[in-house]
DNA sequence: ATGGTGGTCCCACCA
């Protein structure tokens, strides 16, 4: 099964190279973010058309992430719960869970975008840290259940300074400050592999977005911040996990491309 | 300095 994350950037101004992309290179499933769009004015056409079941988290303008599967998908549940302690529900729509039945198998997908978190400090980094705390009490639920579960998305978190082509850049950005890296190592020592890194160890240079702005392609400058987290049973079935930085060069691309990953389910 | 979106007719917010 070929399973790949995409920040879409606005799934209405990426309708034709997200059509294309599902016709063309046809994951099994698709996890999409920044969808920019509700559950309602959410182009479903794009999705049914090529096959897929859909499954969307939106809101206005901002954030929202999506499902997209040739396989049937049970179980949908949409937002991370409240620590217990109390705090309220999410308001932001940034995660969405679905179990994807394999051919054999079944695996418990789980779509996130994180908050960006800048500026750092301030509310926004709170409200990052915060989520973060939540992803991982989730983590925890889905292993003492042991489902085997794979979280994947735009974690807007550079696990090492191999994963920027500038680190000194990114020292004081949200994305890297020591208490993200922290909380993204909590995860990884829960049992989580982080399949890129697992496949490729040791090779800079592969980066999942790159800024419109300055010629960051074309140069070169970017950042590895697209993960997929695999528990250990989903860990043992990983093939391959694979970058599609070639979507970046397209007319009118996201400023992310897809990351692939194949497992044998 | 680039782009998507939403509310207004150019500007603010978010990344």
């Amino acid at each position: 099964m070929k399973i790949a994350t995409f920040n879409v950037n606005g799934i209405k101004a990426r309708y034709g190279i997200v059509s294309d992309w599902l016709r063309e290179d046809a994951p099994d499933v698709a996890v999409l973010q920044e969808i920019k769009s509700t559950d309602e004015t959410f182009p479903r056409e794009v999705a049914e058309d090529a096959g897929y079941e859909l499954h969307t988290h939106g809101q206005k303008g901002f954030n929202g992430v999506a499902i997209l599967s040739k396989r049937p998908v049970e179980d949908v549940t949409r937002g991370l719960a409240p620590l217990p302690g109390g705090e309220e529900d999410d308001e932001q729509a940034r995660y969405i869970e679905g179990t994807v039945i394999g051919e054999r198998d079944a695996v418990r997908i789980c779509g996130l975008y994180l908050p960006n978190g800048n500026p750092a400090p301030g509310p926004k980094y709170d409200y990052k840290l915060a989520w973060m705390a939540r992803l991982e009490a989730r983590a925890r639920e889905l292993l003492a259940q042991e489902i085997p579960f794979l979280m994947t998305g735009d974690y807007n978190v550079l696990p090492t300074d191999m994963d920027a082509a500038r680190p000194q850049v990114m020292a004081e950005d949200a994305l890297a400050l020591p208490p993200t890296r922290r909380a993204f190592q909590r995860l990884l020592n829960l049992g989580l592999t982080e399949a890129f890194r697992a496949r490729h160890p040791g090779q800079p240079g592969h980066y999942s977005y790159w800024d419109y702005q300055a010629g960051a392609f074309e140069r070169n400058h970017g950042l590895r911040i697209d993960h997929f987290l695999l528990s250990p049973a989903i860990a043992d079935r990983m093939t391959d996990c694979t970058i599609q930085s070639d979507m970046r060069a397209r007319q009118k691309p996201s400023d992310h491309v897809p990351v692939w990953l194949d497992l044998d389910i």
